[in-house]
RNA sequence: GCCGAAGUGGCGGAACUGGUAGACGCGCUGGACUCAAAAUCCAGUGUUAGCAAUAACGUGCGGGUUCGAGUCCCGCCUUCGGCACCA
């Protein structure tokens, strides 16, 4: 064999000689990140011939703080399948972006003065940079920013569209307003099937006789974008209102302030005429069961009949959901939700005054409030008497706010028998109970088990729960007094922000409040400069001080809130389709090309949110025509969170002679923790950071005080003596301080000190190490500590890998010829491994693999070209820097990224020996080598004679032989 | 409370369809090289007993199916994530 000593001259830009023997990442990389950008090598086209697949990561919010470790964890995955794909000879569509509108940048400005467009633009430009240092293959030529008004143009089209749809249930599809006007003014509302807000009745005459104001009012139950006063989450600190998913525990997600509920005029999205289409497309979908059943729960289907109660000595009628029909001989009360809209009809002028101080008491209470106490029951008696539809009884009305406005009508018929809350609240209101169910044939059964007997229920006695309910489903419809009805826990979604950064409506209001749409060509409506940010004391968009953008010439008025967060996020994964188009949000030829995401990666946060307005977006525009698919993201993978270690001191609540006092972890017991306040350090100062045992020295006490300066004068409690005043007091003759943190696995975040950025880490190790290690640390999907001390391991192997070229100072060792079996055969199962794995996204152990593959080979001493050529191409996913750098040093021109990924050759494979290990029931006793094509007769008998299955058969009966051929050998005795 | 996911060495984790539990890496121990250190290389490393060969035990707990269970079934416990007065 002889070493084949490929010329330096191959690459271009070599100027040390010595630097072929090293391997050094900052240099290599470097240069390599500019070559393929100078090369445009990850640039896609709309017209391949080849297949295409599109690999989307979820876009980030590009936060000031920047990018932490954890961040990168889903992007490396999908960098290395979308490489990975493309070796495999298809167009491979892999875009990032910014979803750069959004609340952060805005309070920013409020508190500095810097406007929002400038610390975006700041800020994309930094995470731009640190997403390019870890060398992802992303097309930037086709970024998108949801800020920039050549995207929000179209975000604009999109809600123009959906204020002109309105749903068709007859046919499961948005039309067009203009046919809906056309059937009103032919038919009135008759024969008409569509999603709405309530159900209205008219004729084509009534239609005609409406004024143009009382046409659009109309209009608006309707449309897919529609106007309607809503209670929301108002937030008094922020001075905006927060979609429901920005609220927890009753306090704004973002800083925390206390949320109240108001009524407002705001635009909202019909969502909820997708409802089912939104669950029954989640079937074909490659999700994880976990999701989808959170997709499942959050529209929250359920079947039952709606009812209608007449109102005694009104011509009005209560209508009710129930999913127990059955039960129907047990109402006793009717409760209503304290913002029903019969509220003000049904309070009589005795129960006035009551009412009025519940309202008041009700609406005063904060969502947090009302979860807070949830066991506890509250309503009062309005007044007024429904009538009970089949026994004609008298029943009484009542408001209580354990019932939802949202959900269902707003009322329900209480059956105290058969329901815990309705029970809560008859016991707490003295009101009567009618026994319904006998269950004494299931004592354990609960309600929602839907089992037992009727009874006192009239024509129902005597049936099973499941077949009364059948019954008196068709009793409901016979009588005319209600019908089936599917209920859907999906409300619909709230579209209004009074916020300066987002989208401005392109709509515009006349005199007497219509609002229009602006004309297309007119988009998009941009955000007008600005310089104070603060919202209007009345709760308006800082928007509404802008006169001459608000008020136009021609007399009408610009809406000036803005969209939320989620209207540019709903769409972006089609404008990476054709990003710069001008004519359409992309054209027919890119949509019909692309079609939809087949791998989307993104963290657990969106499960129902952005995924879901997302799918309804995707769905609308398939309506319309614009789309070729149903939906958007074929199979989707949850990564998991990387999480910090919080280290923090004990500090005592009450100081110790005017002093702090903050004591060491080991000598705080347990019960006395309450007596504490944890103070997070940060990890800088730690020594032994993250481990059980991690503690801060005198050293380390001394530049957490310059940290804190507060803490100037504060005692130290160590565990070997006293720190205080720059010095330590040790107790008797110990040695040093040492004041044990405490450490607990949590959120990496900037409040908690404990955030490691990538480009730390890159700059030490190198990106190809710290993208393999963070594959490395474990399955995508699994939240994991970050610990920085494992990546030795990964960097140990990357110079191993890179010892098999060069090595001993020696130029390229590789040499060419035959390479031997055994070389091959590591190679082969190599591919064959990591091409599995790649497929089921396990890339910790596609690491595993190549770290064996690498030890082998060393030991094996091979250097063989054909052994380590196709190896570098397999590793060209993982670590793109490192193979291009032997690719192009075995003598290659183009890029190893446009190579192909090595095919597995099953030959290399076939072992001429297998490993049987013998067991005696079930436990293994001795292993035997055999001969890979031995029959089964012949295993049997060699393994009875091996000499410790002898030993081990003695006094024993051989009652039958398992042979799992390839596997295993099994001898059961007794 | 409901829904979902997961519990394996000191640590991160592996074990694909029920077939040698602990791959790979970290850490630790010992050794080689070195004046020394780092780096590198070699060996060992589940627990218990034993000088050892070896044996017993061992995948959250209790039971079951099976020749054989980390993997399947039944019942519990713990942790994490989501939802939460949903009629």
């Amino acid at each position: 064999m002889r070493p084949a000593l490929h010329s330096v001259s191959l690459c271009t830009n070599f100027s040390e000689v010595s630097s072929f023997m090293e391997y050094r990442t900052k240099e290599l990389e470097s240069r390599w990140q500019s070559w393929w950008n100078e090369q445009g090598i990850y640039r896609v086209t709309n017209h391949s011939g080849r297949p295409k697949y599109y690999v989307l990561d979820m876009f980030p919010y590009p936060s000031g703080a920047g990018l932490h470790v954890g961040h990168p964890l889903g992007y490396i995955a999908s960098d290395i399948y979308s490489r990975y794909k493309r070796m495999e000879g298809y167009e491979v569509l892999h875009p990032m972006g910014f979803d750069a509108f959004g609340l952060p940048a805005e309070q920013y400005a409020i508190q500095t003065g810097v406007h929002p467009s400038d610390s975006t633009r700041e800020n994309t430009t930094r995470y731009r940079a640190q997403l390019k240092n870890l060398g992802f293959n992303y097309d930037w030529s086709r970024e998108v920013n949801t800020s920039d008004p050549s995207y929000y143009r179209w975000t604009q089209w999109i809600f123009l569209k959906l204020f002109d749809h309105w749903y068709d249930r007859s046919t499961e599809k948005a039309r067009p307003i203009s046919e809906l006007k056309a059937h009103f003014s032919s038919f009135g509302s008759a024969g008409l099937q569509a999603a709405s807000a309530e159900e209205l009745l008219f004729s084509a005459e009534d239609w005609h006789g409406y004024t143009p104001e009382q046409q659009e009012e109309m209009l608006m139950n309707y449309r897919l974008a529609y106007r309607r006063v809503s209670y929301v989450n108002w937030c008094e600190a922020l001075g905006t209102v927060l979609a429901n998913d920005e609220v927890k525990d009753g306090l704004s997600e973002r800083g925390g302030f206390p949320v109240e509920r108001r009524p407002m005029l705001q635009w909202s999205l019909r969502i909820t005429a997708y409802a089912n289409r939104l669950l029954d497309d989640l079937d074909d979908l490659e999700w994880s069961d976990a999701l989808k059943a959170m997709q499942r729960n959050w529209i929250g289907r359920s079947e039952g009949a709606r009812l209608y109660f007449p109102i005694d000595g009104s011509d009005r009628q209560l209508e009710i959901f129930t999913t127990r029909p059955d039960t129907l001989f047990g109402v006793t009360f009717m409760v209503i939700a304290p913002e029903h809209e019969l509220m003000d009809e049904l309070t009589t002028t005795e129960q006035r005054q009551a009412v009025d101080d519940y309202l008041a008491y009700a609406g005063a209470r904060s969502e947090r409030e009302r979860m807070a106490d949830v066991k506890q029951m509250t309503g009062v008696f309005t007044g007024s008497y429904a009538i009970h539809p089949i026994t004609g009884g008298k029943i009484p009305i009542w408001t209580a706010d354990y019932v939802l406005k949202d959900y269902g009508s707003g009322a329900i018929m209480a059956v105290p028998a058969d329901d815990d809350r309705d029970r809560a609240f008859a016991d707490m209101a003295g009101l009567p109970v009618i026994e319904i169910i006998d269950r004494s044939e299931w004592p354990e059964a609960r309600r929602e088990d839907k089992v037992g007997r009727l009874i006192h229920s009239d024509f129902l006695d005597g049936l099973e729960v499941p077949q009364a309910i059948t019954r008196m489903l068709e009793e409901i419809e016979t009588r005319r007094i209600g019908e089936r009805k599917v209920n859907f826990k999906l409300r619909d979604a709230l579209f209004s922000r009074q916020r300066y950064w987002g989208e401005p409506f392109p709509i515009m209001y006349d005199a007497k409040g219509i609002p229009h749409m602006v004309p297309e060509d007119e988009l998009p409506i941009t955000l007008p400069p600005l310089d104070n940010f603060k919202p209007t004391s009345d709760g308006h968009s800082p928007l509404a001080r802008v006169r001459d953008w608000v008020e136009q010439p021609d007399g009408l008025v610009r809406e000036t809130d803005t969209m939320p967060g989620y209207a540019g996020s709903s769409w972006y994964f089609l404008r990476y389709m054709d990003p710069t188009n001008q004519e359409a949000f992309a054209s027919r030829e890119a949509l019909a090309y692309w079609q939809d995401v087949d791998l989307y990666i993104g963290g657990t946060e969106h499960a129902v949110g952005h995924l879901m307005y997302a799918r309804f977006w995707h769905k609308f525009l398939y309506d319309l025509g614009y789309l070729p698919t149903r939906e958007p993201f074929r199979k989707l993978i949850n990564q998991g969170m990387i999480q910090g270690v919080i280290e923090s001191v004990f500090l005592l609540k009450e100081k110790v002679d005017g002093k702090y006092l903050f004591r060491c972890a080991g000598l705080v017991g347990q019960e006395e923790m309450d007596a504490y306040i944890q103070i997070p350090v940060l990890i800088d100062f730690v020594r032994e950071y993250g481990t059980d045992s991690s503690y801060l020295d005198s050293e380390s006490i001394q530049r957490f005080i310059e940290w804190r300066p507060e803490y100037r004068t504060a005692i130290f409690e160590c565990s070997q003596g006293r720190y205080e005043d720059g010095q330590f007091f040790p107790r008797k003759d110990a040695a040093g301080s040492h004041l044990v943190t405490h450490s607990e696995v949590g959120k990496m975040s900037k409040s908690k000190y404990n955030v490691i950025n990538p480009d730390d880490v890159v700059d030490q190790y190198g990106a190809d190490c710290f993208r393999m290690y963070e594959m490395f640390l474990g399955p995508i999907e699994q939240s994991k500590p970050w610990d920085t001390k494992g990546i030795d391991g990964v960097s140990k192997f990357l110079r191993r890998f890179w010892s098999l070229f060069a090595d001993q100072g020696q130029w390229l060792v590789v040499t060419e010829g035959q390479a031997d079996r055994d070389s091959l055969r590591i190679l082969h199962q190599t591919i064959q491994r990591v091409t599995d794995d790649l497929n089921r996204f396990s890339m910790n152990t596609c690491v595993s693999q190549f770290m064996i593959c690498v030890n082998e080979l060393k030991r094996l001493d091979c250097h063989h070209h054909d052994v380590l050529e196709p190896l570098v191409r397999l590793l060209a996913p993982f670590a793109p820097h490192l193979a291009e750098e032997l690719w192009h040093r075995l003598g290659h021109e183009s890029s190893v990224h446009q190579a192909d990924f090595p095919k597995v050759n099953e030959a290399y494979l076939v072992a001429d020996e297998i490993l049987y290990p013998v067991s005696i029931n079930g436990k293994k006793r001795a292993e035997m080598t055999v001969p890979a094509d031995m029959d089964q007769q012949s295993l049997e008998s060699q393994a009875l004679a091996l000499p410790e299955i002898v030993k081990w058969l003695e006094g024993l009966t051989v009652r039958k032989m398992i042979v799992v051929p390839g596997r295993m050998i099994n001898i059961v005795a007794g």
